[in-house]
DNA sequence: TCCAAGTTTATAATGGTTACAAGATTATAA
DNA sequence: TTATAATCTTGTAACCATTATAAACTTGGA
């Protein structure tokens, strides 16, 4: 069986061809899109797709624990197929997003735990300037 | 010399009632206000203030890195004055966002550092339930 | 004191997101 | 299968937070 019908039916989500569209599309393309992209990258393939159900679709995926809504960037919600988990870093000049691997477990996490903070969700958010853009920075 | 005309001075800002009121506002009240928030407390003392005049003091204060814009919240700006580097916590039963004391130096940031990321801003997100949220469901 | 540059304000415009309702689809049970 | 209820998708309209505009006012420096 399709491993993105069996994900929706785990959670107890109507197998619909737009919620499969959409979690295929996510899982595939890694880039952190926002609605507008999702929207325009699936319209082609599917010209009734509307806004709406891209909309709703997000919605539904991300209370079912399937997604994760970034807000990362202030101007804008970024969605992000739930893989295990990681971070993000901001390059303030090309805009684009990246994923970070590797765990941050630090103090601070440890000792709110311990001061009674239960603790569901961590995100970190780095930004700055990637090292492509860096590099083109000192080539001026 | 008044501390705030001296921030705003020192960033070659004009130094105006309005700018004036905000920062002192958002150094007295650290609950991480909306702009809405920041709108109506402001309003009480101040009745001819526009919200327009908010946005856009907060927008020169943010760029002056006076203050920072968290986007811990999916659905809200929250204005915080920029004092010493901290992390935050949402809680989800109660919204409340409190401010985390203590560095979180972790490996994930050394490496990224290492691989010629230039990072600038660190921005820890911790969300779940705190304490007395926790207490109170389990009296329940 | 005077002036240019910058700021505040009320108002209007914008545009991303949500509400709605009709029609389509899905899951389930007969 | 077929029937049925529940749920989902879609286009349209409404909403409302944010931004644009332009006139009046304020600030800082000459
Ligand atoms: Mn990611
Ligand atoms: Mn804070
Ligand atoms: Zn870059
Ligand atoms: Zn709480």
């Amino acid at each position: 069986m399709d491993r993105y019908v069996e994900l929706l039916r785990k959670k107890g989500l109507k197998v619909t061809p737009q919620r499969l569209e959409i979690l295929r599309y996510l899982d595939k393309n890694r880039i952190h899109p926002n609605i507008e992209r999702i929207y325009s990258d699936l319209k082609k393939g599917h010209p009734s797709l509307s806004k709406t159900t891209v909309y709703n679709v997000i919605d539904d995926l991300s209370r079912a624990d399937l997604l994760q809504i970034l807000t990362i960037d202030r101007f804008e919600i970024l969605c992000d197929f739930k893989a295990e988990p990681h971070h993000h870093f901001l390059c303030k000049e090309c805009h684009k997003v990246y994923d970070l691997d590797g765990d941050f477990s630090c103090h601070l996490l440890e000792k709110i735990r311990s001061e009674g903070f239960q603790v569901d969700e961590v995100h970190g958010y780095f930004k700055g300037t990637c090292r492509s853009c860096s590099k083109g920075k000192k080539e001026e």
